[in-house]
DNA sequence: GTTACATCCTCTAGTCACTGGAGGAGCAAG
DNA sequence: CTTGCTCCTCCAGTGACTAGAGGATGTAAC
């Protein structure tokens, strides 16, 4: 038999709100958890991996959806992990796109606090820069 | 007298879908647009700088309620700019920090598509780590 | 002048991934 | 038995749009 938790000490160790894992099982990201007489979810080792693992997956930023294909194929260990390795490779692309844009925005920034340094609105590039796309250092987009 | 475009012109024009123009206008980030007398929205040069400038500035990753801030401020070119810089740094210094730990996500997005053994799922480094947070190369969250 | 079609209008509701609150029930300690 | 915590369900709200219904207006061709 193992340990049956509570909704709150699933939350606390998996660092994930009561309200969002109560969520995650409404959409069907956890199946329905079992209850007790008094009606409160328990959560057994496996509903824990499996929270966490949804966890973990959001902070890298995968959508539910992914993350739902994820876990379909947690469950069947027997499939080619092709799936797996392409939703991986859509997220790394994402994420290499962002850092390009976010790595042209920084400049940006810095030249508009630079220039802004002194003057008034009128002249400020922080305004300039945003309402003219063509002066934008890098073509970030 | 300056020339006045159409929404659909405006969409065209500074890359804003209709609805989203619209929306904007809702929440006051554009200001009540005149009308036609057919009561079809009309802008002219200043509405469409504008208009850049809110697309820009969201692009950059701003909120709408900077957006906002930074309009008042260019809606008031005698005020010095020391909100706007003060809110400029404070988007810079989120800025880095969302880079250094989106760079932190794409190595590890990196190990795990590179360890990937294109077999089976059972043995996927993928899934594996997104399983267990201890196996992250970064402390990244 | 009329017909066809694109574009526009308002209004409502839906999206994603939660988040928060109301109102009530269960449970463990003192 | 009461206090106080945790839990339950249900409903509404968030941000920043996005989509669709149903109807009005503008324009170009015939």
């Amino acid at each position: 038999m193992s340990k049956k938790v509570s909704i709150g000490d699933a939350s606390r160790s998996c660092g994930v709100k009561v309200p969002t894992i109560r969520y995650y099982e409404q959409i069907g990201l956890l199946s329905a958890l079992p209850r007790t007489e008094g009606n409160r979810r328990t959560f057994d080792a496996g509903d824990l991996r499996r929270l966490a693992f949804i966890r973990h997956a959001r902070e890298l930023g995968f959508e539910i959806d992914a993350i739902r294909t994820l876990l379909t194929l947690q469950d069947d260990p027997h499939q080619p992990c092709s799936s797996a390795d392409a939703i991986a490779r859509a997220r790394l692309a994402e994420v290499e796109q962002r850092i390009d844009s976010l790595n042209a925005l920084k400049t940006e920034l810095g030249v508009m606090i630079e220039s802004c340094s002194r003057g008034q609105v009128a002249d400020c590039r922080v305004i300039e820069v945003l309402a003219d796309h063509r002066q934008c250092t890098h073509p970030h987009h």
